[in-house]
DNA sequence: TTGAAAGCGCTAACAG
DNA sequence: CTGTTAGCGCTTTCAA
């Protein structure tokens, strides 16, 4: 397919009259070189336009310089600002990136008797996985061949440790509900609950709990729904609320995303926000200010984990410790959906 | 950091009894292996739990088995099922996909003179390169060393050809405008623009500017702004339409994103939807039918796009010759911002 | 510091 | 249909 053979390393010996070990030396900075011939290599690589073959480089060295990362789906605004952490920070680091939904697998597999690991230790180096991609089985087995993995808002099973890294989720819901309740004196707030089994939905509940029990409110589980971290769910498990009827006047809808849901199924329904019912949720994703009112929510930094998993994934790679579990500070961003103005 | 050493194909071939070139025949099922034997490599597979050395393979066969996506940026709800439709299509016909966003990297060179081509020749087999996201000279480039290309919402440049897919544009807007003013009697319709230099962005106000003509309303620069295809750029482009305190009783927001900017200043500035102004998009992401009201549209194949590039970019690699280009048809979704019930 | 040379695991002629 | 074998381009001992 290609006019002309791509320039090797011997090429690039050969030009610059040195031997390819030297070369390569020079490439991967894996010993000195002298000044002088640093400077030969150099040209010859700009006059060939040399790149390394990246396969020759992998098979010599058995690394494959690229990290995977695992979502449960691409879709949804909560993924753009992951992505642009890890990718920003990957290629900083001089990795690829191989992405996969396992959402788009699971559909693809059906049927099929296989189920291919797309992403693995045969192509990757090392693993961001986040919660609710893969299943404790394969933790265990990435765990048991010591293969290098980050966990992004997802706590490690019991049974063994992996790195895990995510933000301030109790504390942050705290602030919130708090603020709700010291500020905008609401006492009968709806919860939309995240998807169960996610570390994040515990978390927020429990800061949901604490506060409650902090102002001595008593937990209602008239008050509790499934939004499911998602518009369309929320929207709907709003209207199940609706339906029954029930007096409330605030929503913690579990992230942004939820938010933006709860806050059609209440406009439908004629409510007015705040007045009728303050509105808040988590994450602060972009479009938190650009909901009519602009939601009140915590500011999660989630680019910033998604990054710092990055970093700690390659110090894996490169055999060095890491903490096995890092949590990034969130904080309460006040805009109108609460009451405030 | 592994445990064990990684079986090899010479592993299986010892296990089953034969020579390791079979063994390539049959994994790759590039030549017939006969029935029995083939039983046997499959059971040795199993128990050794082998699965080829990628790299080995690559450096062998001089083919990465991995296709590159080029995007402008990852954000946006438009990207998710473009994400979706390339990468299940990817596995599926067996290649991994690595995913670039290239605003990514220009925020990340600034600084650095280096331009390194993170996806390119070197490390993918193809690649499917979104609008606006490599310039005409890596384009022609590409084209003149013959490495399959295939370009996603963007016509080839002149100069030379190049596979592109994309959307009937042109049509779609056509009949959006065309029922606008025929059943609704609309005549004053403002356009929020896409991107300068986006083909999408010429091809929509074409068809706008051709539903005026054939109903005798002239073109007025004071209906246009620039909306960006993007929520934010949108609703301020709105702002700006609104300060001008022109007449107008619709408004075409160039695509979905921006017209869910263009409702919230509309709703901003009280404006009622549809009475006061009916508002319509282009590609019913699934975000049109979470509007209030839900959005008027046309329905564009974006999956369909995503995925039937991945085959085009396959087919290419396969040395087989593509269309050079292809054109994927939209139709008119009527839901309730346009003024119907 | 440098060079020579032995692989890394696999594919693809080539010969049978 | 199957086996033998020569590389693919690079990294990394080992000696010098």
């Amino acid at each position: 397919m290609l006019n002309h053979k791509r320039p090797t390393i011997d090429d690039v010996a050969r030009l610059a009259g040195l031997s390819t070990a030297t070369v390569s030396r020079f490439i991967n900075g894996s010993a000195v070189v002298s000044a002088e011939r640093a400077a030969k290599i150099k040209a010859a690589i700009q006059e060939l336009h040399y790149t390394p073959h990246l396969a020759a480089q992998m098979l010599a060295s058995n690394k494959t310089r690229a990290i995977g990362l695992l979502l449960p789906t691409i879709s949804g605004a909560f993924f753009a600002p992951v992505l642009r952490g890890v990718e920003t920070r990957a290629i900083e680091k001089g990795y690829s990136l191989l992405v996969h939904s396992t959402q788009a697998q699971a559909q693809n597999a059906a049927g099929k008797g296989t189920f291919k690991k797309i992403l693995a230790e045969h192509n990757t180096d090392g693993l961001l996985i986040f919660a609710a991609s893969v299943d404790a089985t394969e933790l265990s087995r990435l765990h048991s061949i010591g293969f290098p993995v980050v966990l992004l808002h997802q706590a490690s099973p019991k049974e063994f440790s992996l790195p895990a890294i995510t933000v301030e989720n109790k504390n942050g819901v705290r602030a919130l509900i708090d603020h709700l309740i010291e500020d905008h004196q609401r006492r009968r707030i709806v919860q939309l609950r995240g998807p169960e089994n996610h570390d994040d939905t515990y978390w927020r509940d429990l800061g949901y709990r604490q506060s409650l029990e902090a102002h001595g409110i008593p937990y209602e589980a008239d008050l509790i729904e499934t939004g499911g971290f998602n518009t369309e769910q929320a929207r709907q498990a709003m209207r199940r609320i609706l339906t029954r009827g029930i007096h409330f006047d605030a929503v913690f809808a579990g992230d942004d995303e939820s938010a933006s849901g709860a806050m059609m199924a209440l406009r439908e329904a004629g409510w007015r926000i705040p007045q009728d019912a303050a509105v808040v949720g988590f994450d602060d994703l972009n479009l938190a200010e650009h909901l009519t009112p602009p939601l009140t929510t915590v500011h999660s930094p989630i680019e910033q984990v998604a990054s710092e998993a990055v970093e700690l994934l390659v110090k894996q790679i490169g055999g060095e410790a890491v903490p096995a579990e890092t949590l990034l500070p969130t904080y309460l961003v006040r805009r109108n959906s609460c009451g405030c103005s």
